[in-house]
DNA sequence: GACTGATCATGC
DNA sequence: GCATGATCAGTC
């Protein structure tokens, strides 16, 4: 029987060995074993599934800024698909700094940190498919090619100019190709500094990156094409 | 149907 | 409010 794990990885390959016990199994059998209660839906657990995949894998649970895996080096996302397996939601990264970023590069950014080496989870996301009958696939360790850590470097650089030169307001969710800004709150309320059009401190609402749907789809036929 | 902007739970 | 985990749902 499939159990929570009761300590983190040593290894990247323990991680994936781990990883790949799980695929093919329903989120509702993980939940019933770790005792976990299952929800209807995600209108109230958004994060639910991510969660309980960090239990199984050992991850260290907890809202630092690192990656999941810190010893490994791998960060742990879990990816909504459909029944062919396109993503069906984009994927959070990190949240957006709107103060004090002019000495931030691309290669000291969290964004880059965070996905410097990522283990993908794709989970049956259908809304048709309840939570508990949502099945794991196979998982996806990832490090981005030069080819894509261009791109991702060229629209953080975009993003973070934007940022540096006032224009946050501006930004929307249509900027960037792979990666995106688009705002990260509790609700439409929630206020945090950044800075104006003439160098002042503004507020503005909270912003997160996100990976756009077809990069992330690129990354699965990635390790799809490689395994054949 | 896809996409953007909005929103939910939790810990500190 | 920030940061983690993300999905919802109205609009295009």
């Amino acid at each position: 029987m499939i159990t929570p794990a009761t300590s983190p990885p040593n290894t990247i390959e323990q991680l994936t060995l781990r990883a790949q016990a799980l695929a093919g199994l329903t989120l509702g059998e993980l939940a019933q074993n770790a005792n976990i209660r299952i929800p209807s839906n995600f209108k109230r657990d958004k994060g639910w599934t991510g969660q309980l995949l960090e239990l199984y894998l050992g991850a260290n649970a907890g809202s630092n800024p690192e990656q999941d895996f810190p010893e490994l080096g791998v960060e742990l996302k879990t990816l909504p698909i459909d029944s062919s397996g396109m993503p069906l939601e984009t994927t959070y990264v990190c949240f957006a700094h709107l103060l004090n970023v002019s000495g931030i590069t691309w290669e000291s950014s969290n964004v880059r940190n965070k996905l410097n080496c990522v283990l993908w989870i794709p989970v049956e996301g259908n809304r048709e498919l309840k939570p508990a009958e949502r099945r794991i696939a196979t998982p996806v360790l990832w490090q981005p090619t030069a080819q894509q850590l261009a791109t991702l470097k060229q629209d953080w650089e975009e993003l973070m100019d934007m940022i540096v030169l006032g224009e946050v307001e501006n930004i929307t969710a249509k900027h960037g190709q792979a990666l995106q800004i688009r705002p990260k709150a509790a609700d439409g309320k929630a206020l945090t500094d950044a800075i104006g059009k003439d160098g002042e401190k503004v507020k503005t609402r909270p912003r997160g990156f996100y990976l756009r749907k077809q990069f992330t789809h690129q990354i699965l036929l990635q390790a799809f094409y490689d395994e054949v």
